[in-house]
Parts: C-alpha cells; sequence; structure tokens
DNA sequence: ATTAAAGTTTAGGCAAGACTAAATATGAAT
DNA sequence: ATTCATATTTAGTCTTGCCTAAACTTTAAT
C-alpha cells in the first residue's frame, strides 16, 4: 500500500541517491526523514519485502526500477504543484515547499497529467529543479554547471539551486539573487573558492562565499544546446 | 491534532446535521464514514473530549462552535478544488468529488484562501452547492438565481420567469409551478442538466427539463433553520 | 408494565508506524 | 589480530484507528 508515509521514504531514497550515493545508508534515510534509525530499519524491511528496493542487511539500500518510478512520480507531483503555486497563486518560491510535500501525496494520475498539461508541460519547477515526465524520466533541460565551476568573463544566468531549503532561498533573498539574476565570475580565490561576481549594472565586486557558488546553477545567459537527462535504462 | 480520519468524521457530521437532524446517531456517522458503530462511538469519545463536539451517550451528537469552524472549512476546501479541477483542468462534474476528498485535507490556509481569489470567489461549486467563505460563513447567493444553478438541498421560491411567452406560461400551469411555488434542487443530473424537483408537501419527485429550469428565476424561500448561515458569533 | 428489536457502548484484538534501550555487526586504528 | 567507535538491527512499547463479539440502553409494540 502507498501510503503517505511510504511515499517519503521512497523519495528520501532516491533524492540520496540523486545526489550520488550508490547504496544508502540507514542513518542517512532516517535523518531525511526525521525519523530514528530503528523506524527506518524496519520500514526498509518491509520496503524490500514488497519489491521497492534491495536491501542488503547492514550496507544500506537501493531501489528497484519499481521503487524508483514510484518515487519519480512523487517527485514529478511535488515540483508540479510548486509550478501551480507560484506561476498561477502567487506565492514565492521558499514559500511552496512545505505545501508542495502534501500535495504529492494526492494520488490521482488523470489529476497530475491534466495539471501538468494546464501548466505548459513545464521542464523546471520554480527552483530550477528537472521535473520528471509522465512516463517517470527527467525531461531535457538546458545545459546547467554549477557557478563554482562556471568559466570567467562570460556572462551567466542563475538558473536553479542545489539545495532548496529555506534558509539558503532566504540568504540568497539577502544577497539579491533570484532565478533569472545575471552575474559574471571575475575571479576565483585560490585561498578557500571564493568568487569575485560581477552583476551587470553595478561597478562593485560582490565576494561571494564558496558555499553559495557550490549551489547555484548557472547557464550562459545566452541560448546554449540542449542535453538530455537519465534514460529508463539509466533508472533500473 | 487534526488527522484525516477526524476531519472526515466531522466533514460527515456538519453533512447529516445540514441535512436537518437536531442531533445525529452514532450508525449514521458509521455509515458516511464507511466504518462500524463500534469505531465511531471510540472516535465520538475522543472528538467530544477536545471539543469539537457534544456527546450525550445513546443519544447522538452534535457539533459545537469549534466544530463547526472546522468542519466548514473542509466543505470550503472540497468545494473550492472542485472549482479548480471542473474549471481549469477540464474535468466533468461527477469525475471530481474522489480528488477533491483527497485535496481537501490539505491544510495550509494561505492557500487555500489564494486558490479562492485565483477563482474568483465563486458562490457555488460544480454542482451547485453553497462554497463556504474564508470567515467559515456560507456566502450569500445572489438575490435570484436560474433554477439551474441555484444550491441543492435549499427551499427555493419562484419568482420570474425569463420568457414570459403564452407558451411556456401555459407549460408551467401543467407542470403546476407559479410565481411563488416553493421547491427543493434535490439532484442535477449529469446527462441533460434535467434537475430533481421536490415540492414542500408531496413525496413524489418531479423530474424537471434544463429547459423550464432555465428560464425560472428563484429565490431561497426564506431563511430556513437548518441551513442557517452561521454568523460570525456563531462561531466564536 | 413487559419485552423484543434496534441502537450504542464496552471489551479485547490487530496493523501501521513511531519510539527507547539493548544487542550485534562492521570497519578503521592500532 | 584485536579493539573500539560507529552503524544497524532486534526487542519491547506506545498511539491511532480500525475490527468483531458481547453487553448494555432505549424505544416501540404489545
Amino acid at each position: 500500500m502507498l501510503t503517505v508515509s511510504v511515499e517519503n521514504y521512497l523519495k528520501a531514497i532516491l533524492h540520496l541517491q540523486v545526489e550520488g550515493e550508490e547504496r544508502v545508508s540507514t542513518t542517512a534515510i532516517a535523518q531525511k526523514v526525521a525519523s530514528t534509525p530503528a523506524s527506518t530499519s524496519a520500514m526498509l524491511t518491509k520496503l524490500g519485502e514488497r519489491g521497492w528496493l534491495e536491501h542488503q542487511p547492514y550496507h544500506g539500500v537501493r531501489l528497484t526500477k519499481k521503487g524508483q518510478r514510484v518515487a519519480m512520480d512523487i517527485l514529478r507531483r511535488h515540483r508540479l504543484w510548486e509550478c501551480f503555486l507560484v506561476d498561477h497563486l502567487g506565492f514565492e518560491w521558499d514559500q511552496v515547499h512545505e505545501i508542495a510535500e502534501e500535495l504529492e501525496h494526492v494520488g490521482s494520475v488523470e489529476l497530475i497529467n491534466r495539471l501538468d498539461a494546464f501548466l505548459g508541460f513545464p521542464k523546471l519547477d520554480p527552483h530550477g529543479d528537472v521535473i520528471p515526465g509522465a512516463n517517470g524520466r527527467f525531461r531535457s533541460v538546458a545545459a546547467r554547471t554549477l557557478l563554482t565551476e562556471a568559466p570567467r568573463n562570460l556572462e551567466l544566468v542563475v538558473v536553479g539551486v542545489v539545495d532548496g531549503g529555506d534558509a539558503f532561498l532566504r540568504h540568497l533573498g539577502v544577497l539579491g539573487i533570484q532565478l533569472g539574476t545575471r552575474m559574471t565570475v571575475m575571479e576565483r580565490l585560490s585561498f578557500d573558492g571564493s568568487l569575485h561576481i560581477k552583476y551587470p549594472d553595478e561597478e562593485e565586486v560582490q565576494l561571494l562565499a564558496p558555499s553559495v557558488g557550490q549551489r547555484l546553477w548557472v547557464d550562459q545567459s545566452s541560448p546554449s544546446p540542449e542535453i538530455v537527462f537519465p534514460e529508463e535504462e539509466d533508472l533500473q
């Protein structure tokens, strides 16, 4: 049965897997779903029995194809609702996460497909994250790089953030950075990777901490070629 | 705590109360929420302790102001979502109930108020039922409405006809309808919009063609005690 | 006034999902 | 190879919300 709790576990595991871990640890999952390792361990056993993941005791967990498909659907619902909240109800991008966390558990497939169409089949949510399509695969998006890895002396545009936590988003607000902000990396300091940033209409150069630069997706401010994201076989 | 289960009980009780029962019986509630009388009894005790209703053992239940306010909010959410599903996602009015049953439990007040504004503060949902406003009270319906657009389960009085041609008026005579006739819309058929009409002193329900319903102006017959539109002070 | 039917509550259980505390496995450092 | 800190699982409870079966009230009919 796909309860809210089960959906939250699957979603958490997908996130951790996408962040690069081959096998995901019990403790990491427990932290993500704000539960204890003990509770999580029990849940993982159950999810394993039901075929959503492989649980190798003491060595973490990996989603099966079936589990991954379910988790991608939840991600899809979450991100489509975020689009709706920002584009049509006028919320700010840092206000929508909690609400979308609830909306994402409303199960109707018909509902979400119609919402998708209503929104015009968006590719990115308000945080710049890729939205899976109805087939459970990521839609292709424009190329993007982390700000810390972007070339210097080239005008860039902010197209996404890596960690959409409220604190970080608010910090961006303080810095005057949002999706669509244009900037150019002038210099990268060897000391700690801080960046000298120049904004189009300002003379002053701003110093940006690496912790921020590592979490900003940017693209060339002029159109760039498209790249394709994971195909079916990548997701098994 | 306002769990989904609790919300469903409160909603069921409000529905039964609005349908006219002074005190609502355990069995009736059990039927509405598809549970057993035993489970329901236990739940009613709990809801009583938490101040949402008065539970007089063996003699049914009545919502407190506080409970009524909560239930009205759920009704509001349900009906607003139904508007959204029909008006913007293109669902038919007979497909939206189940989906709205899920959406109604998403709690954010901000969300629902913005949705309300987005929809243009509608007064009636796609089934012709009245939508409570942000203050937890039913919105007053325009002084006169077409019968086809009037809310259900509310006694109406015929106050005018749109096309006063002889043929139409003679037809009304055959049907036994004239200015001042009282009636209640019980059901609106999705097939062609025909209406099931109930007259005060008759058992039989009459089927009225949409061509007639579209030409009759109606108004609330008189503030009826069952569907008193609760005032602010009633809801403390 | 008595009694039977109908309605309601109590008693005793079960499943899901969480917790703490205790036991056990792993892996890194000696 | 042994030891120890850390990660994980097991054991035992708790709460919520549901169930069935049994006991008890109320009400309506004799």
